[in-house]
DNA sequence: TTTGAAATGGATTCGGC
DNA sequence: GCCGAATCCATTTCAAA
């Protein structure tokens, strides 16, 4: 099932994760093989979508999003229906940027983007309109230390 | 403090931080404002650090790290050094993908993905060889149900 | 000062070997 | 895997508003 990644594959989703700027020229020097292997290589790799988009981060203080929330959220209620219903409302509500089931005592977490802690209680607002929720507990971020989409290869 | 953006700028951040492999020219299109305006906003854009990078975004499971966990870590010492030892730590930690310091009773929650539930107690222990933790708890993730980059704008 | 049209040059794409 | 042609695209220049 898992796509086979020789070394300059890693390497290569290495260099396009960190900066997916770079030429492939670039590339390809820095790992000491044709601008053609790269680029072989590149197209393998989003064809089997182990590359899934190439995206723009933006800084979320520049835009007014200063404040992240955790919300940490437990049902009594665990039917399918609940659960889609849920999960509709998050994938609705566009300050909500992760949402995850968990297992044990917590059903969900999910992450939230927003511009203060009264804007905290609008997208609240928002997902409680849309789905009954039996217990729910918000902590804010002070600091935000590590952030990053680059994983371990 | 923050960059004044108008429509056109929130348009193209949109765009780009849903596909930044777009060209301008098909952004510049679908905007009706020329090639060169869209050029010279990205360019802005970028050097005002609205845009902090472009990057790859790779699929978690396609390289072996099927597993998200969230660890909530509380402390008894409230002291700076303490603290930025915790941070060196996780930086040193490439598993460990976010890491941000909480409002009340939790005081840091930190997200890694990893292979298994095997491979958390290896990066446990990685972090507790190199700081004192007073109280850890793991949730870990059965379901991914929005993940996402994007920033509403 | 801002905009768009057009030219340049560099990077990507993809065939053939 | 390597070369090279064709295409595409970012970037610059320049003229006009």
């Amino acid at each position: 099932m898992l796509p086979k990644l020789d070394p300059t594959d890693r390497a290569i989703l290495a260099a396009l994760q960190s900066d997916a700027s770079q030429s492939l020229d670039s590339i390809a020097e820095r790992l000491n093989v044709s601008l053609n292997t790269v680029w072989r290589r590149v197209r393998r790799l989003e064809t089997e979508a182990v590359i899934e988009k190439r995206v723009a981060l933006i800084d979320n203080e520049k835009i007014g999003l200063p404040l992240t929330a955790f919300v940490q959220i437990r049902t009594d209620n665990h039917s399918e229906e609940w659960a889609s219903d849920l999960t509709a409302a998050v994938n609705a509500i566009p300050e909500i940027v992760e949402f995850y089931r968990l297992a044990g005592d917590v059903d969900y977490i999910l992450k939230m983007m927003i511009a203060s802690v009264a804007d905290y209680d609008r997208v609240y607002q928002q997902l409680i309109s849309r789905v009954q929720i039996y217990n729910v507990s918000a902590s804010f971020a002070m600091e935000k230390l590590k952030f990053t989409t680059e994983l371990p290869l």
